[in-house]
DNA sequence: GCTGCGATTGACT
DNA sequence: GTCAATCGCAGCT
């Protein structure tokens, strides 16, 4: 059962929108000198690379801050958002293609206490990876660890407990010209209490 | 150099 | 259901 991510098999050159899927029920790891963090993924995005998806920071092409995006597959992609959200994707495709899954939410299945100890003692299990921005929360992935290796000593992916019944829907929180809601490219564990609720993308007001 | 806004969350009505 | 917080990026002047 216990199945190390790697990309011997070329796995991770495919698109996010192929392995996307892939990766629900899949364990993610971060070891730290506080014990180690244990994910299952419950909820995924799709965001692929230059010109392809109006949604995906790459649409525009490489910049300092999406440059992990376009490197080599199976590493971590952050970025900071809402000027105090952490956000934490999967890179996927070969090298110089940019694109990437976001891990939207999970269950800590190792690690429960270190996760609380970062997101409130008063947080349920259910809610403690609940979200994408909660979810690093919880691990305490922190921005600076863009581009990390996904089969280091500090990150792992396990490929276990494949799920055979995969829901799909419209992306969360993307808006925008051209209908970008209309890509089915959020995968999700159907009916697990750890998938975020849907909230769909609304524009924001002014003050 | 300046400005608008985002792959969100938590608090509040 | 509504709304503020908060800051780096991208696009424009």
């Amino acid at each position: 059962m216990f199945r190390p991510a790697s990309n011997e098999s070329g796995f991770f050159d495919r698109t996010s929108v192929e392995v996307a899927p892939a990766l629900l029920g899949a364990r993610f790891t971060r070891h730290s000198s506080l014990g180690d963090v244990s994910l299952r993924i419950t909820e995924v995005e799709a965001y692929l690379g230059v010109g392809e998806d109006p949604g995906s920071h790459s649409f525009r092409g490489r910049t300092a801050r999406n440059a992990v995006m376009f490197g080599p597959p199976l590493h971590l992609y952050t970025y900071f958002t809402y000027g105090m959200h952490v956000c934490a994707n999967i890179v996927c495709s070969p090298e110089g293609q940019a694109s990437a899954v976001l891990l939207r939410a999970g269950e800590i299945v190792a690690g429960v206490e270190y996760a609380r100890s970062n997101r409130g003692e008063q947080v349920t299990n259910r809610d403690l990876a609940r979200g994408p921005a909660r979810l690093t929360k919880a691990m305490g992935i922190p921005l600076s660890d863009d581009g990390a290796d996904l089969m280091g000593a500090v990150y792992t992916l396990e490929l276990v407990d494949q799920v055979q019944d995969v829901g799909t829907s419209v992306r969360t929180g993307v808006s925008g010209p051209g209908g970008l809601a209309e890509y089915p490219w959020r995968f999700f564990i159907p009916d697990d209490p750890t998938v975020s609720p849907y909230r769909a993308s609304v524009p924001r007001r002014r003050t």
